[in-house]
DNA sequence: TTTTCATCTTGATATTGTCAAGATCAACGA
DNA sequence: TCGTTGATCTTGACAATATCAAGATGAAAA
């Protein structure tokens, strides 16, 4: 109850407004999506007036980047969830539900941090570095994550070559590529991800299809080619 | 020249103001992005007021809508140019560079046919249909591309399975999603793609490795498992 | 107690989508 | 030829928004 929302004394000032603005908006967008958040009604929902968050974020933008900043933490910490398990490979497809099962759960969050929203709103693009206004929190965790991948499959591909010749930075990308485009491609509507034959908790059968094909196009790969054989 | 932005007479009637719009809009989504897509300023760039579109689009929405359309047709052209390949592996994978280059080199009218900029201003989601307000054209357009998809896809595995057990309808979502997440992550500078050692004409390196992968699937597949071998 | 200064309010401006009412003009019928 | 009609465009307005400037408040420091 005497969250981030409550006041301390008057009606003057808040208190804690800015950690206030980001919680209330962090809801907001996980309601109505990034888009229709307004700083306006954030301030509403508070109980402060529309120029007050000014004092806290210079810019929209600023607000943003501290939702990036709190979206890119959840984020980690549901991935993080699985890394305990010891088989790289089940470690590999245990990510892959981690992530599109957050991005399916928390819509708002994860166009924030993955979607053209922040890209456009001037953000630190993770591999593009420039030195610029970038949030380093925010950069460090979503470099970190990153890492966290490249290291999963670097650990299931021990040295060798997946099919198709991909090294490991080749199936890492793979990877997150088609976790990233399928989810959007599930929030978006663009297919149908609620069908009755779904497979545990309702997780998108399609999407267990696509998971085990790499799966299977990592594991292959040892007898296949290794870097040292054929020509 | 006398394109679609001329007048015909005087300076009061436009003559062909919705081309126009259209014309003028794709345009500039181009060059500015979808986001700062305004109504009055693709007026002024005509050189008509602003309420002048109103009378051709009763919302942004249809503006979009028709914009999605132009956007699709132009999309649909631009794969279909690789649908004479003969064989279906080759033809899935360039129909997978045809994708991403696209994407890259339409940004704005890629986000606009398969971005949130779309589904979330009330459009048509191609498996999620309800007879709602949807426009039949850009309707049969999305589907018409993903059957392309999903029969070149039939057409390379041959009635077999897919490395994984993926079936055609998994490794065509699959293919999918990673065309569409590297293109975002591509588009969203969230992986860098302007890398020195790229192939052939400037395209991403990285990104024909997911085709390799992809493809070594497909065509293992029939070597280890058919849908009557096995158990 | 007085001062200082971060915090919040009030008020204003520019931009945007949308609506309503009027102006313009080409086509059509008498 | 001339008046009518209806589509098309303009003018003007309104509400919502981000942003800025100036003033009010009050807690902490001096």
């Amino acid at each position: 109850m005497a969250s981030s929302q409550s006041r301390k004394r008057g009606t003057y000032h808040h208190g804690n407004l800015r950690e206030a603005l980001i919680d209330t908006a962090f809801a907001m967008i996980e309601e109505d999506g990034v888009e229709s958040l307004t700083i306006r009604r954030v301030a509403e929902r508070i109980g402060v007036t529309h120029a007050a968050p000014s004092h806290h974020f210079a810019d929209k933008n600023e607000l943003m980047l501290a939702l990036a900043t709190e979206g890119f933490a959840r984020f980690r910490t549901a991935l993080g969830s699985v890394m305990h398990i010891s088989n790289p490979l089940e470690r590999l497809s245990a990510m892959g539900r981690a992530y599109v099962r957050f991005a399916l759960d928390h819509p708002g969050a994860y166009r924030l941090i993955m979607g053209p929203a922040l890209s456009r709103i001037q953000i630190p693009a993770p591999h593009a570095v420039e030195s610029g206004s970038l949030d380093h929190r925010t950069l460090a965790a979503s470099e970190g994550t990153f890492d966290m991948l490249e290291s999963t499959v670097a650990e299931a591909m021990q040295g060798h070559t997946a099919i198709g010749g991909a090294g490991v930075s080749g199936v890492a990308f793979l990877a997150w590529s088609a976790m990233h485009g399928a989810a959007l491609l599930f929030l978006d509507e663009m297919i149908d991800c609620k069908l009755p034959d779904d497979s545990t908790d309702g997780f998108p059968r399609l999407l267990d299809e696509v998971i085990a094909f790499v799966e299977a196009g990592i594991a292959l790969s040892p007898r296949g080619a290794s870097p040292s054989s054929r020509t």
